[in-house]
DNA sequence: CCGAAATATTTACGCGGGTAAAATTACAAT
DNA sequence: ATTGTAATTTTACCCGCGTAAATATTTCGG
């Protein structure tokens, strides 16, 4: 098949001028159904496409979209990404996923190439507590953006996430009712959602009139099962959890204690003979099968992302005026499995 | 800060030609250095970057490069993909990720709207068995790619993957010194490796003059844990393992099978007590974690990674003519901890 | 079959910057 | 000071396509 090295060329041999071609490549449907025909049938005999770079440089707003999440060797973010990527396929445009590896230059990078990029919009996860705040906000300005999983107040145009002041009160209700009230195992927080579920946990426990307990331990970075593991080993020995029911900021944070418990002896589990109860939250994809298959909280992965793809795509659409910031949260639903 | 819209106006306001900027842009050092200063100092007063469509359209080869993995939400790829990446940013080229999801019609997507991006070149993790081979072969023509996980013969300027005739052997030979000869477990395969590794199961064994044992067990698509959970239960219910050792053609797989082994009350390990060993392959950033921690052999990550990257630069900088295809398997090493 | 509105196509020009070749400059050696 | 040469800078002309305005064509009521 023939490579045709340009429009002008390809409207040539189709017989057709080259902004009659062009305006067929923005929509099909936009040309008359006996041009479209000759087109299609160029199409088929020769080998063309547009130049995507020469497509961008003259338009003002480009079909592509960023999707930025600060570590992809997360499942979690894996799987949203998927989505994402997919919805946005599906509307049109052209994804480019970035991933921040949770360290603030990558994504301070990220974002001034995303800005030259010209895209129509972002989808950003951000950092959270180690985001550049004021890059952030003047990248707002320029690029739609809409947030999703961690919130930065008053940054970008719409927020997503999940309702941690809904779905951790459930899971400690949960705890309490079936055997000891749960202590709180957390690290440092890398975003605003650690510090809503520490917070949403003593909330819940004092309305349940129990006594909280939170077990911080250090550890930095992205790493949270090695620092779920290594803490958590420290922890039991240190016999610093007050209850043989824990509680953990996150699913891998749980998946870490667990591989502790397991080391340590601990049988884990609601049933006679168990040591101790986890619990975790997320719902990450590998929870399922830990052993014992991890009690949890879903987010909602899909109700999330299609929601931050929507809000986007209403913001792009919008004009300029209608920048009312909203915040939406998804209730978690909770999953029993075995550990608690 | 001022922003200056084109090239024109800042070489204006620094008071140079503009093709001289553009030098500048290519190569700082490749102007005077009076003219660096006063483009530098320009760049400070002003806020000025070139259009990337523009730089683009306009150059043969462009400074991006593309990276597609077959399955993102697949911790392995992940890291792999991340090393690739700072590879890339490092060597002073813009990388562009991907994931096929699994998907042929992704995979085929992918490739279609990578070659209009005309990239420097391409690090391509292939599907294996349900990729286009046509469509393969015809981009790899247009485009300097390099294969890496799983080869697709005679594509691609280069192959880099892990050895499994050396790494399974590696396992075999181990579980047989410690313990009853294993089975081996395995799904259809996905690509290559796959059978690569049951050959090199079956060869070991013969070779240690033991009787090999194949379970094969159905089950489409990259959802590993899952075919191994409830697949293993089912071999597990049917006796299907001959022995009580089972290698996994890889972690995922065996991460399942640990599940399996768990919901049915069976004690993995190697110590007194436990009804079965289990041993994997790929050493999985999760395998640590898991409940006994998985003995698995260790791919080589950052040496595969190091290595395609630098096999794709020798590409993009040698001529047409050395396109000598070469391929590169890097060694496994054993990753000894409780499961077996 | 006519004429006006609605569509479709063409004309003409611009976008932002790459890059060969010409012109200028710098610098070292006479 | 002069000259020769290498390094820089300019000149001049593209690239491949978007898009407003002008023109042509189709559609359709009457």
């Amino acid at each position: 098949m023939q490579k045709i090295p340009n429009m002008e060329s390809f409207a040539r041999v189709s017989g057709i001028s080259r902004p009659t071609v062009s305006k067929y490549f923005h929509d099909p449907d936009s040309v008359r159904k006996s041009t479209r025909a000759k087109i299609e049938q160029a199409l088929k005999t020769y080998d063309y496409s547009p130049n995507i770079y020469a497509i961008n440089q003259n338009r003002r707003l480009t079909k592509t979209i960023g999707i930025v999440v600060p570590y992809l060797a997360d499942p979690f973010f894996a799987e949203m990404a998927r989505n994402i990527e997919q919805r946005c396929i599906d509307a049109g445009f052209s994804p480019l996923l970035f991933s921040s590896h949770g360290r603030t230059e990558l994504e301070t990078d990220i974002l001034r190439s995303l800005r030259s990029l010209k895209p129509a919009g972002v989808l950003l996860a951000p950092l959270g507590r180690s985001s550049d705040r004021d890059l952030l906000e003047s990248f707002c300005e320029d690029v739609p953006t809409v947030l999703f999983d961690a919130n930065v107040e008053g940054v970008g145009e719409a927020f997503v996430g999940s309702d941690n002041f809904q779905s951790i009160p459930l899971m400690v209700e949960y705890l309490c009712r079936t055997g000891e009230p749960p202590c709180f195992f957390e690290m440092a927080p890398v975003n605003p959602n650690a510090n809503k579920r520490r917070r949403a946990y003593t909330e819940a426990m004092m309305g349940l009139g129990h006594q909280p307990h939170i077990v911080h331990v250090d550890g930095d970075g992205w790493a949270f099962e090695e620092i779920g593991h290594a803490e958590g080993i420290r922890a039991i020995e240190g016999r610093r959890f007050a209850t043989n029911t824990v509680l953990c900021s996150n699913d891998r944070l749980a998946i870490g204690l667990l591989a502790a418990a397991y080391e340590k002896g601990l049988r884990v589990g609601r049933g006679h003979g168990c040591a101790m109860r986890i619990a975790g939250h997320d719902d990450h994809p590998f929870s399922r099968f830990t052993c014992p298959s991890l009690t949890t909280v879903a987010q909602d992965y899909e109700a999330i992302s299609d929601h931050s793809v929507e809000a986007l795509f209403a913001v792009i659409e919008a004009s300029e005026e209608d920048r009312q910031r909203t915040e939406t949260l998804f209730p978690g639903t909770l999953v029993m499995r075995t550990s608690a």
